[in-house]
DNA sequence: CTAACTTTGTGAAGAATTTCACAAGCCACC
DNA sequence: GGTGGCTTGTGAAATTCTTCACAAAGTTAG
């Protein structure tokens, strides 16, 4: 979230930010964005600030954006289409390399710039390409079935749009995404109209 | 989460569950369910554990499942669509009233059931409706503005997909879902070879 | 160069969350 | 009816996270 901010403010050409600058952008505190920031070290300079582009960098860096990173994306559904055409990730170094879906009348259609692969090959795609990130939008059904073909063929890291929980080894990476969820929890703040408000 | 498996036990047909067996399905531990769980009141029974059908029941009327919530969605674009014609939502008791844009070359065009509404009448057309969600998928430039807007006309939950930091005033509540931040978390967790392997 | 003013980095204090551990309650079986 | 085996609910302990507060270090002005 604070590189975020940073790359904005880099494209305004501000030079540095105070802690209680970023703090306000980010709607949290500025004791918390230096605590933050001083766990991977020490990056700013006392009276002035932290150095925008500089700290841009280094956040980059530890985040692992400098490198390209391979993506293949599971299912050539509503969800797939959104993602594949999402430019945010092409910007920040996430190249998608291949669509797949195990509907005969979608495989060989073309998607984009890509082509939707046939399902089967995926595991083998995969390993020839090295791609180490899969994002799955599938349904619910199927997700943990095709994660552990995922798995087999070497996956580190999976983004699940399914609405599913799935288990992955502990050397593979999950972040789930789950919108019915996200609207329940707003269900839950209107009906108790506690106005939580969460910012992300 | 606990509410989603414990509606599949309940269509497995299962009676009871343990805050043990809870647990492992939702990957935490038997005393964070029962902490969890009795925050809201004491529904297990000593001995034999949560009454599954009943449990579900009253997690439904906490979050306030029982009752219908009108959405409207802001954006025809491809994350727009994939919303609308995701089935969660309808299952799940949010229902779909209107899907606005401000292409004058998307108005008036159908879009699965619906038909696309000039973002000009959704100040008014929530006024009237009193549809108390928004989920916002448009671009990132626009979408403070739009939220302003939908403010103004009396929104009280909002659901952002564009990857911009929106503020609203404290008795909106607001989730934000910025789908290139999780990746940029998967970049880290593969770059820094931790293995934190995340449910949700 | 000095003095006044800013802002970081960080121990220590405070707050929140999670885990532990165990009494109390429920069931089943004899 | 009593006994043994489970499982919840919950104070207390342990841990984690956030905020406070201030010395150290840098900047600017004169």
């Amino acid at each position: 979230m604070y590189l975020r901010y940073l790359e904005d403010l880099d494209t305004k050409g501000q030079q540095t930010a105070s802690s209680d600058e970023l703090a306000h952008l980010c709607g949290t505190t500025p004791a918390q964005v230096r605590k933050d920031l001083s766990f991977f070290g020490s990056f700013g300079k006392r009276g002035l600030g932290y150095p925008v582009h500089e700290l841009t960098a280094h956040l980059r860096e530890i985040l692992g954006l400098e490198r390209e990173w391979k993506v293949v994306i599971v299912g050539a559904g509503k969800i797939g289409a959104a993602l594949a055409n999402y430019r945010g990730f092409r910007q920040r170094g996430f190249r998608i390399v291949g669509v797949y879906d195990n509907d005969p009348s979608k495989i060989g259609k073309p998607w984009g710039e890509a082509i939707i692969h046939d399902m089967a090959d995926l595991a083998q795609d995969i390993a020839r390409e090295e791609a180490p990130i899969a994002v799955l939008a599938i349904p619910s059904d199927d997700a943990q079935d095709v994660v552990d073909r995922l798995v087999g063929a070497g996956i580190r890291a999976i983004l699940n749009f399914a609405p599913a929980q799935i288990t992955v080894p502990p050397h593979v990476s999950l972040k789930s995404v789950n919108m019915a969820m996200e609207l329940e929890g707003l269900s839950f703040a209107l009906t108790n109209a506690v106005a939580s408000q969460g910012a992300a």
